[in-house]
DNA sequence: TAAGATAAGTGGTTAATAGTGGGTTAAATT
DNA sequence: AATTTAACCCACTATTAACCACTTATCTTA
């Protein structure tokens, strides 16, 4: 089964004293009610944490038990993956407060930038991502390579 | 499936001091009921901004869907292509208010100029679609090449 | 083709919503 | 019991969206 979100979107917000950062109200109503505001918020691959409104994380999970531990690829995967996974839920002013290992793992102080990539939601120091931005050129034997699969 | 969209044309219209941009009537009245008079504008490949009717970019989206996050070139490029997509409507006097992150990268000001590609819009700053006039030929190989995929 | 009527494009004002900061109470931890 | 942590509540400000009004252009019909 596919998903059932379509995030998009670029926004930046400020992270207070506290830890709590806004979800935009435009992605906060996109959550179906089934969901009742709960997400997961854990370790993206790059250096961001990546949000999952919790049935699309059901849905990761039940891929993630499709993995033998037997692989050793496999086993560290599922650890990084799984022990940085947090449930959280967003507050009636639609914040919630990033664990203080996704801070220190994202490198967030003051500022993030919120961007919705397809099922998830991504949240990034904004330096960062821009550096990712100039740096993270596909070449284009990459792109000719998407271009088969990917008609924009 | 293919697009059901085929827009034509050119308008120069202004924008405001609050960023709206009216759509020309002409092609407003092609937007299916289905769509709501909702769209998507996002970054153009060249120096401008691309508006798709929301059942277009559903048909892309669902191509993106098909790309693991597991891949590097895949997250980058997702990354990159869905970030600056927002999704949009029409108010009641036919307009839109373009994201500032996208009036700077059109380097809109003052004026712009609207014009219909098939299943996309596109919205320039009228001296760089100008420019881009002059100075955008086709060479003849490229034309050869082409004539292989389209009769026209 | 001139006059009236309708539609289209543009500008500004107001009302509602969203984002942010801080304080208070309840829960948890030591 | 004291300290920390998390949830909740309230309030201020800025931004956004809805509304209204005017001008210009286009269409109709006499």
């Amino acid at each position: 089964m596919s998903s059932q979100y379509t995030f998009t979107g670029q926004f930046t917000f400020s992270i207070d004293s506290k830890n709590r950062i806004n979800i935009p109200a435009s992605i906060r109503r996109q959550f179906l009610t089934k969901d009742k505001k709960t997400f997961v918020v854990t370790r993206g691959i790059d250096q961001c944490a990546w949000i999952y409104p919790m049935s699309e994380w059901n849905l990761i999970q039940k891929e993630l038990n499709q993995l033998s531990s037997l692989s050793k690829t496999n086993r560290i995967f599922l650890r990084n993956h799984l022990r940085h996974a947090n449930i959280l839920k967003f507050d009636t002013q639609g914040r919630f407060v990033l664990p203080q290992s996704l801070v220190d793992y994202t490198s967030i102080d003051q500022n993030v930038t919120i961007i919705g990539v397809l099922n998830k939601i991504e949240i990034w120091n904004p330096k960062l991502l821009q550096k990712n931005d100039q740096s993270d050129e596909i070449d284009d034997q990459s792109y000719e390579q998407l271009s088969e699969r990917v008609n924009i």
